[in-house]
DNA sequence: CAGGTTGCTTAAGTTACTGAAACAACCATG
DNA sequence: CATGGTTGTTTCAGTAACTTAAGCAACCTG
């Protein structure tokens, strides 16, 4: 460590290029994401809200909450993939109020392949040894944990 | 390194948790960038126009493309923009048909503005030895540079 | 100059999102 | 146990981002 909070003051060149990496990596993780979602008719947003049930059925509440929006949206949301035989909405016994969406088994089937095609996260990360993916662990580990 | 190819089909432990940082960071940058914008009272695609057009002008076509989405889309970026005056279209004296997309004084400004609040991926960034940064650079140009 | 191509816009339609208002069911408290 | 506030979901109205198809003007080429 050569001066401790230069780096946030006016970056160096070696920040710099790291920030372009970042950014070329979440671009290409995005793109990707909505690729192999789209192979599969769905959305972005539809993909994701299947991913998270496929695990377990989830309040709409918790399902907006999970997705950082609005409980109405969730409502469109689960409608246009109950629609298509994804999803269905079970009445919860414990709460009349609440209505719990869950992944039908063609909606598991979906969300698994989805899965599968998603592999650009893992793919280049193949490229690395296994000392770099622990360098490469550990900075991230330190950059997620640093201002949660 | 162990086994070549093995991590590309039944990830080992360090892969996955490297993925599933990767998506974290990937997620937090977005958030990140969604505020940023949303401060300057824009939205994501809107910042990204405005950020491009900071550098120079540019015909609506080579925006469309830079943006990875169809002309038709633009229009309506750049006219919302252009009701606020932070941008505005130019004839191009080469071609009449072209209209140069071009940011305006205040258009610069708020650009400038939006590139200093976004500070993400550089304060994490500032908590990794010269050390780390090095290696987290080199990790993520092999990242990018795997599957171009 | 006729005809195809290129650049932009308009129009129509979908999805994702938000905030406000409505409604039912839950859960106090007096 | 009634009253009243809170919670979970939906509906509604409105905006932004996007796509495809169609239209129009300017370009270019034979």
């Amino acid at each position: 460590m050569t001066a401790p909070h230069e780096t946030a003051r006016r970056p160096d060149a070696l920040t710099l290029e790291v920030v372009e990496l970042v950014g070329e990596v979440v671009a290409r993780f995005h793109a990707d994401y909505e690729k192999a979602a789209a192979e599969h008719a769905l959305t972005g947003a539809q993909a994701r809200l299947l991913s998270l049930l496929s695990l377990e059925p989830l309040p709409m509440r918790k399902l907006a909450r999970r997705l950082k929006c609005e409980p109405s949206n969730v409502t469109g949301l689960v409608d246009r993939l109950e629609a298509r035989g994804l999803v269905e909405r079970r009445p919860d016994p414990a709460d009349r109020r609440v209505k719990l969406a869950a992944a039908t088994q063609e909606g598991r089937r979906v969300a698994r392949s989805l899965r599968e095609s998603l592999r650009f996260a893992r793919e280049p990360l193949a490229g690395l040894s296994e000392g770099e993916r622990v360098a490469l662990r550990d900075a991230l580990r330190r950059m997620v944990g640093a201002d949660g």
